[in-house]
DNA sequence: TATTCGCATGTCTTTGAAAACATAAGTATA
DNA sequence: TATACTTATGTTTTCAAAGACATGCGAATA
């Protein structure tokens, strides 16, 4: 569904949102160590992120990444559209260069309700969302150490 | 959404239905032009797809691709199923090696639904339906050459 | 202000999907 | 049965995503 790029940043995202404050900011090695994502890529990934007013960061001693009550408010769609483009929720289901209503594909009407779901729920879901979901108690990728590292 | 492996096997598959019959086969290079596929990548597809008794094939002269009634009655489902695997239908949103109620990740409730509906409109959707789709005017992939070609 | 820590940025390498190539094998027709 | 035709199969090449490396830059703190 989504690529690798899109996993690891929407994973990163989850875990900063749910760990990372002004006051504690969360290091890159943490980061990548938690969510199982190679350390330089996730690093490339973040940059991206930090451009798009995503997440945000600090150089030096005691640094590391962050997020503000305002971009804790954006949506999943926000990472996508950023690591991804809008391709999945605008291209043709059957990877036709154009996808429009005027000249739809044998696919269109079908595609477009299941793509426009997908649409919805990403565009419904905050990155908030997913940090409560997280602290609930559904499951994270490696989630003892998450707890481990905060000590 | 698919994989372009994928989008070429549905597209080619449409295009078979839409004109391979017993009596009258579609050959590898109408096909590949058609839907605008490189010929060499498409024709070992669309041996996956015979493997699978998706599409029925015969070599020699006057050989090509055609489809059965019962072939025609399948779904894009089985399509997926073929090229792809089952990944798209129960893999983890966030690229987790398990999903599974008992280990959900923050992403599995929200994501769980769109990949339901998506799931139910690939079983829902038959090729046939797909070939009416085209006969009735939906476009596609050159779709002026194609009735050229059955001049 | 010097030093150290940790993100920022650009380049290089690896990997696997995608695409191309070459050869085998089956079928119709003369 | 010889020949032309067309799919079947295995191998090789290409290319872009994924991942690794090296160096630069900014901030804290002693
Ligand atoms: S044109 Fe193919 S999905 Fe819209
Ligand atoms: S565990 Fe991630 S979607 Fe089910």
């Amino acid at each position: 569904m989504f690529s690798k790029t899109c996993e690891y940043a929407i994973r990163a995202v989850i875990y900063i949102a749910s760990t990372g404050t002004m006051d504690n900011k969360t290091g890159m090695t943490e980061i990548s160590n938690n969510i199982e994502a190679p350390a330089h890529f996730t690093a490339k990934i973040l940059q991206t992120l930090v451009h798009n007013d995503i997440v945000s960061s600090q150089k030096g001693v005691n640094g590391g990444f962050y997020m503000n009550k305002v971009q804790r408010q954006k949506h999943l769609i926000d990472i996508v559209r950023a690591v991804d483009g809008d391709t999945l929720f605008s291209g043709c289901g059957l990877g036709l260069s154009t996808c429009s209503e005027e000249e739809p594909c044998p696919f269109h009407e079908k595609y477009k309700v299941v793509r426009n779901n997908l649409k919805n729920m990403m565009e419904s879901t905050s990155i908030d969302d997913m940090s409560k979901q997280l602290k609930k108690g559904r499951k994270f990728v490696r989630l003892e150490e998450m707890s481990k590292n905060e000590q």
